[in-house]
DNA sequence: CTCTAAACGAGACGGTACGTCCAGTCTTCGG
DNA sequence: CCGAAGACTGGACGTACCGTCTCGTTTAGAG
């Protein structure tokens, strides 16, 4: 998930802080950057996006609310580059040699993901968000990114394989599994279950894919 | 000492209400709920649900905030019954006669619901009431309602006229238009263009009902 | 619709927190507004004018922020208030039965006042609050109130003792002495020592009320 | 007043920085004083001492706030020597010929300083610098010295001149008049009219010095 | 048709968080 | 090395709402 690398060298000033509060070297640019993003997700685990403030995450960052706002016009936008800053920018899908075996994969790894910061995230900041023309721009190719991106290079291997047939490969039908599966996570919520997965492959991608269109 | 100025007029507007042009008879009971809906769709609809405040609500419906407290626990609640009192509690879809006619029906009056308060509601109560069991249940239900009945009953009629056959209907391929809408919706905003709903039932929807499963 | 019947028990964890630290009932009008000064008095004394603020009174008086703003508009307006509050209104000056005497009297008491938190807030406040016209009236009536008015009741008695001539009692004679002494006060803090009251009374009030004008 | 020549150059910069960021010539020791002082009593005039603030008065110097408190050590300081940089350090008082007459001239020029930045400046300077044991024995003796001292010479121009007693001229009776004057100003505000000097002048400092000692 | 208990309207209350401003310190870089 | 520039931590500002509470005032409905 990409989470585990950014996390290490910030615990460092912390516990360098338990000894000696006046030690701490102040931290700038980068790494006062990389403090935040971390106070921003540890918040949205345990209070979750709702409850998140900027008082909560400047604290836990041991910075002032000054240092976020001037990186970041508001609540939605923070959490935005904090969660974007720790996702994979973006993965090649897994390639397991059929298509059905890459779509699956793929969307466990999506199920995943929405059970992170992510998907708390993602919650939380289509509410406020998109009557903000600039952030709500940025959302749209994130989600055009991550979510159509992945299944169309899958769906373009199996075209390569000969499994399918490139003719059924349009936006609407690309999207539909992404869809479901993030529909599924905004109206129930975590865990999302394993079968869930499996059927959103089996009944409703993979027939899609292998169907003529104008069908 | 000012103090005792400023204390006097904190008592005059009381016994002068009781004379002010203030003719207006106490409401309670349904015509103050009513008052109340009404207060949340315009707040809804000027100022969007995420700066829609209790206060606000109040004001304009010209009561006090404890008579909003001593209805609904908290905001999400209240604008969530506001939107469902105004909806059409169950409509039963359009007929036209063949089931593509339907759909047509079915995802253009979805489309036109969207754009409206319950669009903006569904937005933002997303985002804040899942953590909350009670009003969670409550969204399940009303989301599995809306969502997916009406695509069951007007299949059912298909299946009923021999048009496709009734072993397409999984719960998954059932709910995947309405995922495609809402998630259309939920990223990208609206006003939702007419050919979208078009794509949705025509690349989407048909495809999958006319599909047998396990294809 | 339901809604009613769910609230009654959620009055109830209010009552049950009766047992809680918010045993306290909660203060309104003047029983705060007590509260509030006896919490600006204290941290006049503590940390001095300068260094309080409208959070630290809060705290003290544990009310919130709202409760100050909604009753002054400033520091200056609370502290005014709140000094006001605890001065003598008006107290008829001491009567010794001699003009010497009696101004002794009058000028260790102005001393005395000084050194509490009127002169702590005289000092900060005469700085900020010049140029709000609303707040500069009511300093210049209660300055001029507590300034001159005493003395010129101790000079009148003097007069109708045949002590001094009527004539010598000119505005700006009758202030002489107090502007000495807020002069002092001002310029070289506290606390007074008793022999500049002595010499203020002696070489300049004396003199003055006992010469002729235009002398 | 050198105020022009400060003027131009704001404008120059954001032209010049277009191009050339660096087209200003690095200024430092006296010049740099002298240009943070300029600001100081600029501010003073615009917005007062109480919104006086060391971040404008570096804006406005065109300075950083390190480059201020590497000087001073706080804003009453920077005022303060700021505003003594621009006064007469010290001036021979006007000798018209008569005690009168040099006193008129002498609180005439009194009140004009006042009304000037100096005035704005003691007015601030007083609430917070008197628990400041260095400040406070700076403006001590500032005071003394553009108080008393002129006072004392023309007095003794006058003993000279066998107008008045030395016996008169304690230091209680000389710091008389000057109070007064600073008592106007401090509670009531600028302009001072110019009967008041008149009037000190002729019903307090004339009187005193012109009445044995012992009343 | 009173009388009374409940609901209402208004808004004060004790708080939390907002987004801003400024203080005073520290870091980085240019000259 | 020093000065310019400005980012940093931190505290307070004054505002907006929260959800609770208290205070009169209606207004049903029970007696």
């Amino acid at each position: 998930m990409g989470t585990q690398g950014a996390e290490a060298p910030e615990h460092t000033p912390q516990s360098a802080s338990g000894q000696d509060p006046r030690k701490r070297p102040r931290r700038r640019g980068e790494a006062l950057n990389a403090a935040i993003f971390e106070a921003v997700l540890a918040e949205l685990e345990e209070v979750g996006y709702a409850r998140l403030t900027m008082e909560g995450v400047a604290e836990r960052a041991r910075t002032g609310k000054a240092s976020l706002y001037r990186r970041w016009p508001n609540r939605g936008r923070l959490v935005m580059d904090a969660v974007y800053h720790v996702l994979p920018q973006y993965v090649d899908p897994p390639d397991t040699g059929g298509l059905r075996g890459d779509l699956l994969e793929l969307f466990r790894s999506t199920a995943r993901l929405l059970e992170g910061p992510a998907g708390e995230a993602m919650r939380g900041v289509l509410g406020e968000v998109l009557h903000d023309d600039e952030t709500a721009r940025q959302i749209r190719s994130a989600s055009r990114g991550t979510g159509v991106a992945q299944i169309r290079q899958v769906a373009e291997r199996a075209v390569d394989r000969g499994e399918i047939s490139s003719k059924a490969l349009t936006p609407r039908r690309l999207e539909a599994g992404q869809a479901v599966m993030r529909h599924h996570f905004l109206f129930l919520g975590t865990p999302i279950p394993d079968h869930v997965g499996e059927e959103i492959v089996d009944e409703v991608v993979l027939p899609l894919l292998t169907t003529p269109p104008g069908g």
